[in-house]
DNA sequence: GTGATTGCAAATCTTTTGCACTAAA
DNA sequence: TTTAGTGCAAAAGATTTGCAATCAC
């Protein structure tokens, strides 16, 4: 039991990340892993944090999302040139990418099946297989 | 025949495709499309022209790229937030990606197989499937 | 205390845009 | 001509960085 203390979870979580609970890292990391699949931009996350009256600048969140990611809290997809979202669902597991929207949904590994993969070069190993299935509106 | 016309078979690929053969468009197709399969940046291809003797604005050369692409020329890749490839192979098949070196490699149609793929959400189409391999060396 | 973290602003990097100028048809 | 294309420089994003101030331990 962690009595009051706010955002026990997320302590636990840095805590176990070997990240040092800040309070900037616990507000963010509260307003990612509420328990639901987010696919967030860096900008989107700052503009919750400050409507949620956290108190945090824009390096910091990207700085943060980063960090995230390299404990493996987080993976970072990419979809077009300037644009890096990061997914809370860190499961194996695809996207359909709307380019009309810039809306990215999940695609669960049962639906999307890789039978054959190539060998990597001599002396690589695969890291990460990620696939993009780029949709648009029938009619544009 | 197309006497004394430099670059006789890039000229006929831009009217084919559509697009007014300037010196530029002449230019950089003549650097792009050599017979091998390229994967060009465009600071690279800007580079390379101005090496090349070839006065044209890395604007230009932008606009160049997204219209190759546009026309089917070119097929854009994306592996990093900031950064776009231009693949010279339009072919279906898939890239490995060097995180180390920045390098991206094709990887063949038949040696990786997609065995099963989700319906696209009501009213959209599936327009393209990106599959990045990301590989890194062994002791890395 | 001490070292990790943060904020801020500036810097960097990639890409796009506005507009006068130039060239292709 | 006349319309598309180009160059330039500036703008626009997205992201990173340097460094002093602040915070967790």
């Amino acid at each position: 039991m962690v009595p009051d203390r706010p955002y026990a979870n997320a302590y636990d979580l840095l805590r176990e990340s070997g990240l040092r609970p800040t309070r900037q890292r616990l507000a963010l990391a509260k307003l990612l892993f509420d328990g639901s699949d987010r696919h967030v931009r860096a900008e989107q996350l700052h503009g919750e944090a400050l409507t949620a009256g956290i108190r945090v600048s824009l390096a910091t969140v990207y700085n943060t999302l980063h960090q995230f990611t390299e404990v493996g809290l987080l993976r970072e997809v990419v979809v077009e040139s300037g644009r890096a979202y990061f997914d809370t669902n860190i499961s194996d597991h695809h996207h359909f990418f709307y380019e009309a929207s810039g809306e990215l949904r999940d695609v669960p590994a049962d639906q999307l099946v890789l039978s054959r993969l190539p060998e990597p070069p001599a002396g690589k190993l695969l890291k990460r297989v990620d696939v993009i299935l780029h949709v648009a509106d029938s009619d544009g």
